[in-house]
DNA sequence: AGCAAAATAGACTGATCAGTCGGTTTAGTA
DNA sequence: TACTAAACCGACTGATCAGTCTATTTTGCT
């Protein structure tokens, strides 16, 4: 593990529990075992550290999103297939969350906050691009509300928001199916113009 | 207007502008047109402000809901009536938002910031109660899907919020009636088990 | 009026911390 | 092996800021 992972990784660890402005970059290159000087020398400031941060982490996220949930562009699609793929999207996520809760608390945190440079929120939302293609299709083929793409996506984003917060804290709830039918049934429902 | 609301509205301006750690008390007092001392005699410390300050909004908040949407505690409700009154709530909310963004982004800021106490959460969380009391009444109804009450409240919390939050940004939207009935809609179908 | 308590004022300080700087070690490469 | 560049180190510093302290003014009460 390189220096610069050592560092990353600490920086999650320190942010979520304490902050960015209660963590002092000594506490970092202490806690990632590494230099001060270390420190700057791979990430240039304290802010550029924290886009870094949010750049991989969201990466990781996008990574795992598309394993599954794959969107097709031609042809016609049945709503099933529509349904199908969203669900995939919608497990991943949750199931990426339960699997990696630093990184998700981390988003939460940090991902509205002004730390963040537009320009890496620019970087993150091209590469998000292709599973917002599929709620497009939602509101083309008349599925879902007749509502802006924009706000369907964030609704969107706040459910799926709250339900991993929720299951974060009953883990045990995810494993029982009846529930998790529900919870997808009551997004699905959110979106769905029937 | 008291030296002490001055401070506050000086406190909000500038905490959502440049978040709490970025505001040095000194520019809050300077904003205020008072001296560091008397700030510091109104709030015994920088946190002791932000909590004040989010109980003021919280309860400006909550006494704007409660206006029309009061909960009735016993006989039978209707679906209907019950439906009503969740409108009632949901409009209350997004209206005062709408007359009120700086402290809707204070929410949205700080509401799960360290910065703000259990005890303050505490205090919120009990008067917030009669609200909450409605969406109880769903479950037990039947009109709800059968899950934890908290995992709904923050379900429809997130929805609102995500809701607040591009009405904000497009406040002619709801001034469109289908949209709002549209939007509404949705909210209710998150929630309803029908 | 006379008094006490509360409100206001603002200069000052001790602690904290982001980022620098000059130097050493490691890695690559010819 | 010899040379270069990148990685690494940690003591140090200049600036910032929360909160203190002492003094002054205002308010309310008898």
């Amino acid at each position: 593990m390189s220096k610069r992972d050592q560092i990353l990784e600490a920086a999650l660890t320190l942010f979520i529990e304490n902050g960015f402005e209660k963590t002092p970059t000594s506490a970092i290159s202490k806690a990632a075992g590494v230099a001060t000087g270390t420190l700057f020398h791979h990430f240039k400031t304290k802010e550029d550290l924290i886009n870094g941060l949010y750049l991989e982490v969201k990466f990781a996220l996008l990574e795992n999103l598309s394993t599954q949930a794959t969107a097709q562009t031609s042809g016609t699609h049945s709503n099933t297939n529509l349904k199908t793929q969203i669900h995939g999207l919608w497990f991943n996520m949750i199931s990426w969350v339960l699997v990696n809760p630093k990184e998700f608390r981390f988003l939460a945190q940090f991902g509205e906050s002004a730390h963040i440079a537009s320009s890496t929120r620019e970087k993150v939302e091209q590469a998000f691009g292709d599973s917002q293609a599929l709620f497009a299709q939602g509101v083309e083929q008349g599925v879902f509300y007749d509502l802006p793409l924009e706000l369907l996506l964030s609704l969107s984003t706040s459910h799926i928001f709250a339900s991993c917060n929720y299951f974060l804290q009953q883990p045990e709830l995810w494993q029982d199916v009846k529930i998790q039918k529900k919870v997808f049934a009551s997004f699905w429902k959110l979106l769905a113009n029937a």
